[in-house]
DNA sequence: GAGATACGTTAATAAATCGTAATAAATATT
DNA sequence: AATATTTATTACGATTTATTAACGTATCTC
C-alpha cells in the first residue's frame, strides 16, 4: 500500500473509529515490512546488502510465508521500495536505507523484539519458537498496542536473545566481543545469542546458556576449533564458527 | 443463464494451491480469513449471507485494510472460496459454509476472541479498541501460540464482550433475550454487548455496563422508544434499536 | 585473452485482490 | 403490464507479489 493516497472525501467514515491508530493508513504491506526487516538484519550483521544476499537470506528464514526468494523478485521489490523512497541503491549496487526507510525498519524490528519479549516473558513461549511467532506478530502491532506492550513489559531494552530494541534506552555493554575472541580462564557474561537457528536455540535453552548468564572459558583449542565453557554445573562446547554468533562481555 | 451450470467457470485450478500470500502451509490468505470471519458474524446475527450483505458489512468495518467492499469483488472472492470448498451458494444465492469452511471460520473467530481476552485481561487494552486490535492479531496466531494463550488465560469461554469462544466449553445462559424484550422492574445480568461500535463501547465502559453486571429495568417507554436502566449508582439509557444488540438473562 | 561464474535487469507470465462499467435476472412498484 | 430497483455476474483493468527465461556486464580463473 503506497503512502500516496488520493484525497477522497466521499468515503466518509466516522473519524472517531480511527482514533487509536491514526497513522494506520501509512502502513506498509507485510511483504515490504519483511524486506525492510531483513535489510536491517543484514546491516546489523555487517553483511553487504545486495539483491543476491537478500535472496539468499530469505532462503535461510525458517518461515518462508511465500516471501520471494528468487533474485528477480527481490529486484522488483527493491525497485518498489526505491520508488517509495525507503531505500536507495548506490553505484556499487549496495542497498541502503533512506532516512524514512531506516525509521520504518527500526519500528519493525522494535515491534518484533517487543513481541518476542511479550511471548517469552508473559505468554511463556519457549525461546526457540519466539522468533517465528514474533515474525508473524510484528505486522499486527499498532502504535497503540505497542504502547500498551511497552508498559506491561516495563520498558524493556533488549529482546530475550539480548539484541537491543530500537527506540529503547539500550546502552551497550562495555567490551562486548564474540565468543571466538575470548581469553581462556576468564569469566564473561553472555550478551547476545542468535535468534533464529532453532536447533542451536534448543541447546541454549537446555543448558541455560542465555543472555545474562555468567560463563567461564575453560578451554580454547584452535587446533580442534572448539571452545569449552563452564556454565554452572555443566559444560558446553561450540565450534569457532558458531562462536562468532555469540557475544559476551567481561565480568 | 441457468443456475444449474455452476462448475462452468474456466477459473478452475489445481488443488496444489499456490497462494502467494499464504502465511503457512495450510493457512488461508488474510483476505480469505476476513471473509470467513465476516460470514460467520452475519450468520451469528441471523442476517442472510449474500454477496450484497457481505459488501455492506465490510463498509461498516472500522478497519478497511484494503478489504474489498465492492459487490463484484465480494462475488469474485466467494467464487474463490467456493473453489477451495469453503463455502457454497444455494439456489437462493445464500452463501453457507461447507463443513471445512465452518471449521476454519470457527478457528478464526476463536483466535479473534482469544486475542481480545489477551488484549483486555493481560495487556490492559481499553475495551473499545479490543476488536480492531484483535482483528489484526487473529491472523498472526499459530496453533502453538493459540495453545499458549489459552493456558495463560486459563481456558476462557467468552470474549470480553460476552460472545462465546468457539471450541471452548461455553454453555449459554438460560433465558437470554435482547434488551428490547425485557420486563420493567426486573433484574437482569448483561450477557453480550456488541463489539465493534466504538462510540457505543465508550459509553459502556464509562458506565461499567459490561457482561456480568447486574442491571435493573427502571422504565420501558415504547412511545419514546427509550429504555431506562439502573446500574449501580447511576442510570443508562438506550434506544430500542440499540437495545436489540444487547443480550441479557434474568437474575 | 577466453571462458566460466556471479549479479542484476528485463520480459513474459500467473495469481490474488481490488476497482468500475455494463448487463442479465429477479423482484418490487406503480 | 410496464417500469424501476435490487442483486449478482461478466468484462476489463490495475497493483502487488511472485515465477522462469534470456541477456547483458562485470569479475575471476586459467
Amino acid at each position: 500500500m503506497s503512502p500516496s493516497d488520493k484525497e477522497n472525501n466521499s468515503d466518509e467514515r466516522h473519524p472517531s473509529l480511527y482514533l487509536p491508530f491514526v497513522q494506520e493508513e501509512n502502513r506498509l504491506s507485510m511483504a515490504m515490512e519483511n524486506y525492510l526487516h531483513s535489510i536491517l538484519r543484514l546491516q546489523e550483521r555487517g553483511v553487504k546488502v545486495t539483491v543476491a544476499n537478500l535472496s539468499e537470506h530469505f532462503k535461510d528464514l525458517p518461515i518462508s510465508e511465500g516471501l520471494g526468494t528468487s533474485i528477480p523478485s527481490v529486484s522488483a521489490m527493491i525497485r518498489r521500495l526505491s520508488r517509495e523512497k525507503l531505500v536507495q541503491t548506490n553505484s556499487d549496487k549496495e542497498i541502503d536505507f533512506t532516512n524514512l526507510g531506516l525509521q520504518l525498519a527500526n519500528g519493525i524490528v522494535r515491534r518484533h523484539r517487543l513481541a518476542e519479549r511479550l511471548l517469552v516473558d508473559v505468554l511463556g513461549v519457549d525461546l526457540q519458537y519466539a522468533y517465528n511467532e514474533a515474525h508473524r506478530l510484528e505486522h499486527a502491532i499498532s502504535p497503540y498496542l505497542e504502547h500498551r506492550v511497552v508498559e506491561i513489559l516495563q520498558h524493556p531494552t533488549t529482546c530475550p536473545f539480548g539484541h537491543p530494541i530500537p527506540g529503547s534506552n539500550y546502552v551497550s555493554k562495555k567490551g562486548t566481543i564474540t565468543l571466538d575472541q575470548v581469553e581462556v580462564n576468564k569469566k564473561y557474561v553472555i550478551d547476545k545469542i542468535p535468534e533464529n537457528i532453532t536447533a542451536l536455540l534448543e541447546y541454549f535453552v537446555e543448558n541455560k546458556f542465555l543472555p545474562g548468564s555468567e560463563i567461564y572459558i575453560k578451554d580454547f583449542s584452535d587446533s580442534r576449533g572448539v571452545i569449552t565453557i563452564s556454565l554452572g554445573d555443566n559444560e558446553v562446547f561450540f565450534s569457532m564458527e558458531v562462536s562468532q554468533l555469540i557475544w559476551v562481555y567481561p565480568n
